[in-house]
DNA sequence: CCCGATACTATTGTGCACAATATTGGCCAC
DNA sequence: GTGGCCAATATTGTGCACAATAGTATCGGG
């Protein structure tokens, strides 16, 4: 009998996944009750799950009415893009500073990758290798601090990920400005790093305040 | 029969305060029970409380072993502080664009009070000012998101939030900084703006790391 | 036919009791 | 005397039941 129960897992994780993936709807009621059944978890759980995408703005909570899927505008989507951009730029600094010679071959593998992707159009693969380069950066920044709010904003966004890369010619520049960036690492140039970091998202934000109301597949 | 007991309150609001005023003791125990006692509150929403708290780094929490009183190792401050300061800036970069007369009057005069209180040598007053300069600029801002993470993060550096001003002559360059800043965004310059607020902010970093081990009483 | 009041239902908020787990102290063997 | 094992205790984790509240439908009066 294969269920769409979920048993022995956190319920917090699977509502974020469920988020994430977008199957729940803006604006959708989340009963405790349902999701006691649906994630196969107990209610006090279901329930410290519900606070916990309350307090990260996932989702909606009222006095006695229960909690709902938040619906992340478009501006704050693009203010959270900004924060992004001073906090990754942050990060991309501190990886100038501190990238090992193995991290740096890894973005470049990356970098290479993305490249082929782009080449074959497959903006899916291209997406991923994207968010895994951002993730590189993070990871060698060694700024715990930072990569713990991107992380949080990143967790909000879900729902725009895949969408400034649609955008015709974006997908080139993108790749150009992570090229930009990889090599200010690699050159262990700070100050290089982060405003190449600004710089991409910095368009980032743009494209997604002039692609206002579209719903799209893509990323940054 | 006046107890310390505080009842009908947040109890999340409580602890936090509590951790602010530094009444209790990093890597001190949190037993649930005794919150119940001393809070007031039932052991469901001290629990909450708890897990919240945990999530946003103020306490740590093991499992079955309860949750202890989190200690922000200087590293951390510093980490936090640059963080702080790159999405200060970001606000203080909206605030020079959008910023009213009307507020811009009022960072005038918190300005001019400073001024005032540092000349008494009053520090304390000082800090206070410094705070609600910081606040006025986020208001100004209009930048939602920026002030959350702010928010967020001043909350877990309470223990630091009276440090650097004590360190000599900084208090003078302090009031420099803010000034430099209202400046800024009084002429509605973002980039002058921003980079003033990044400027304040890495000298406090700066003060932070060279202060270490020091535990004193002041303000950026 | 429409409006208001009232009873009903669905859902959340909360306290309680029990189970699971870690820690502490004592005891026995070596 | 010391080390390890076992029991007792303290504390957290969790499920359950009840209370409180918002939303809804029904009924009666105008």
């Amino acid at each position: 009998m294969a269920s769409t129960r979920a048993q022995d897992a956190d319920p917090y994780l699977l509502l974020r996944e469920q988020l994430r993936s977008g199957r729940l709807h803006p604006g959708q009621r989340l009963v405790e009750a349902d999701l006691v059944e649906s994630l196969g978890a107990s209610r006090a759980l279901v329930r410290a799950a519900l606070s916990r995408l309350a307090h990260e703005g996932l989702v909606d909570k009222e006095l006695n009415r229960g909690a709902r899927v938040r619906t992340v505008s478009e501006d704050e989507a693009v203010e959270m893009t900004q924060a992004r951009a001073v906090l990754e730029a942050l990060a991309a600094r501190h990886a100038a500073e501190n990238a090992s010679a193995e991290e740096i071959e890894q973005m470049r593998a990356l970098i290479a990758q993305m490249r082929t992707f782009l080449g074959q159009n497959d903006l899916l693969s291209y997406s991923d290798c994207n968010a895994r380069l951002h993730g590189l950066v993070q990871t060698a920044s060694h700024h715990a601090t930072a990569q713990r709010l991107i992380a949080n904003l990143r967790a909000q966004m879900v729902r725009f990920q895949f969408r400034t890369i649609l955008v015709p010619g974006r997908a080139n520049e993108s790749l150009a400005e992570h090229t930009d960036l990889v090599d200010a690492i690699a050159a262990h140039d700070p100050d290089r790093a982060e405003s190449a970091m600004r710089l991409h998202l910095s368009h980032v934000a743009e494209t997604l305040a002039r692609t206002k109301g579209a719903e799209g597949l893509g990323a940054d």
